[in-house]
DNA sequence: GTATCGAGTTCCTTCAGGAAACTCACGCTA
DNA sequence: TAGCGTGAGTTTCCTGAAGGAACTCGATAC
């Protein structure tokens, strides 16, 4: 095995990199999720290879990130969108977003600004904690073994 | 160029995907995270090549997400720690933790539990919106050109 | 009936990842 | 003081994946 096989890693990390885990699969996402959703489009937008894109994206449909859907009969044309799986992977993409703006985008300022919806304002996303909603940061958290920490194969 | 710049791009995604933009980058933080910070000990746990690990170890430090820091006179000896930057980091890998628990970690259940040291309580992240701290997801955003949206070549 | 367009394939070259052996400075020990 | 062990990398060689460009294929457009 030439590529480690990370998915099978008993780690969640490992395991979404397997699916997001090279830096194309991310802004291919991005782009679907603002309305890039065709072929072209995404080729031409990203500058990406076409064998590449190809390849993206046939594995994100594979892992239900992404849907492939005609939009056109005659001719036969795709396009495609985010499943559940994908809209909730954006999440991953938002948090990105804000360690890039915060850290990499120099004076220029972030490239682009989100507008929460149910507020109105442009803001961005702050990590809470599911159980006592305050604010949660990697300085606070204990880690522990859980259920599926190591799966002993049973072969 | 064979490997396409994505640090150049005007997107917080493609910046963070130059800093952690393939596969092993996410685990080695999250093994500085947990604690495993030598050379040899992080080559073992990830069973990656030491020649990719030097490479990884070297540009997360150049990219000031870790540093690189003498604990031993005599003989040298070194370890690998977060910055704060390489901290804020580690808060994507939590939302990346979430999602692949959701989606990828099958009945086994999640191989690690995190517990929120302000609370006591088991959980994991939410995100809320910084303004008025309501949930935020993708399906409730929209998004506009920011300040920085094209740095258009001055020369 | 030729051009165009969307959506991919195919082919070729180069580069990055994997594995294992090697280096180098130091410390232990017998 | 010769030899062994250890941590922290380097070096070498091989294979597979990324890039780029050209090609295909069905279907409308002119």
């Amino acid at each position: 095995m030439q590529r480690t096989d990370f998915g099978e890693m008993a780690c969640s990390i490992a395991r979404t990199m397997d699916v997001i885990g090279e830096p194309w699969s991310p802004l291919v996402l991005r782009n679907v999720f603002i309305g890039i959703t065709r072929f072209d489009q995404l080729q031409r937008s990203l500058g990406i290879s076409r064998k590449v894109l190809a390849e993206r994206l046939k594995w994100l449909t594979d892992n239900e990130v992404l849907e492939r859907r005609q939009y056109s009969d005659r001719p036969p044309r795709y396009e495609y969108v985010l499943t559940a799986r994908g809209q909730e992977l954006v999440e991953v993409l938002m948090v990105m977003v804000r360690w890039g703006d915060r850290w990499l985008a120099g004076e220029a300022g972030p490239p682009v600004l989100y507008r929460h919806q149910a507020c109105g304002q442009i803001s961005h996303v702050e990590l809470t904690c599911s159980q006592c909603g305050e604010p949660m940061h990697a300085t606070g958290i204990d880690v522990l073994p859980g259920p599926g920490s190591e799966p002993v194969a049973s072969a």
